[in-house]
DNA sequence: ATCCCTATGTAACTATAGTTACAATATGTA
DNA sequence: TACATATTGTAACTATAGTTACATAGGGAT
């Protein structure tokens, strides 16, 4: 376990901190679609991705979704992060989009690195800042785009993420992420396959060319 | 000048600090409407904020302009600290909503702080954690609102941020930052003075009850 | 006063998205 | 096989937002 530590943060961190990793870590594998993270949850402790994919989501007062963005290898959920450090509870959800290996670091430790390690607060901040990015990539897509170009994106998304062309999702759960209905959703990959972009199938769309 | 950076965020930073960030700090005022960073600008410093209110804005491939959220007292601008120290180019613009007082930092010292000055680095932490909050938001504001319930809070907020309860906006101010079109605010605004809830003049808004 | 520019009001229309309702098809299970 | 359930396709309708076009009004400058 410590060599696939090494594998993802070995060019980010001493081998000093990647040996307490190690220690305190606790290592998890988690299967796909499990939820890792509720909104309202307090949380004690934040993940490191080992490997695989964890999709962030919102949700709104009718408890419907949005999709915010992914964390792949290398990321750590810099909102999660932020909770820990304000003590509020979780405001988001964060759900297994694929076969997800993490280390949970409990909070003590990641407010201590935060001082002893350059390094680790150098990551904290970094995580901050991509979040931060993820974050206005996303109000982009919201504000400035229209439903079609908005599920175009996703779907190109979801293939890079999942590093599969073929993407195992029926219309009612894009809807859900995408925050409209599914109708809408029919509608629009009618289309884009009427275009020749995609191939459309029960529980799963095959990506062409998009 | 020490004595507002005291009031200010004494309560924040030990009197060390307060004394440096004084000796290296450029002090300015910012006249309301004044650009302070746009969007593709280089930054070499960070905003401490005394007084007033900044606005933050993002803009789509149309030039098109999306308010994000405003700065206050005790508050500084997460998203250039994170160009700053990401060392890219600022990807929204800043302008002063009201008259506004600042503290410029340049970024070598906000970087050499976070190492010396244990507080510094909360406050830099607590800042992240407040910008992702407001981008949260606004996604939610954004993404689960309709445009009638968005105009509300809008008009709510500026009261709040600019302490009165005159709005100094023509309508097309507003849709540019709502990024919506003139016509629609126009509607909308009518429709909540025939509700009894807003009076409307030429160049001004006086909110009744909202 | 006259002129001009900006701001606001409003109607009519279009485009996009969301809703309702139901048919058709696929897939798994008794 | 027969049945139940989940998924997808589609039409028809409504709601919301965006667009175009033009009228009206305020307020300053000459």
């Amino acid at each position: 376990m410590i060599e696939e530590l090494r594998e993802s943060y070995g060019y980010l961190f001493e081998e000093d901190l990647i040996v307490e990793i190690n220690q305190v870590g606790n290592f998890k594998e988690i299967p796909a679609g499990h939820k890792l993270i509720d909104i309202g949850d307090y949380v004690k402790s934040i993940p490191l991705l080992i490997s695989g994919a964890i999709k962030v989501l919102r949700e709104d007062d009718e408890g419907d979704e949005l999709l915010l963005y992914f964390l792949e290898r290398g990321d750590t959920c810099a909102v999660t992060m932020s909770c820990c450090m304000g003590h509020t509870k979780s405001d988001i959800r964060a759900v297994a989009e694929i076969d997800t290996k993490i280390i949970m670091i409990p909070i003590q430790k990641m407010e201590e690195w935060i001082s002893t390690y350059k390094s680790w607060r150098n990551f904290a901040f970094q995580s901050y800042h991509n979040r931060l990015q993820e974050l206005l990539e996303a109000i982009d897509s919201i504000a400035f785009l229209k439903m079609d170009e908005r599920l175009i994106k996703y779907l190109r998304n979801k293939v890079k993420i999942t590093k599969d062309e073929v993407i195992h999702n029926t219309h009612q759960e894009i809807a859900y992420e995408l925050h409209t209905s599914r109708v809408v959703i029919s509608r629009l990959l009618k289309k884009l396959e009427k275009m020749g972009k995609i191939e459309l199938q029960r529980n799963y769309i095959k990506v062409l060319s998009l």
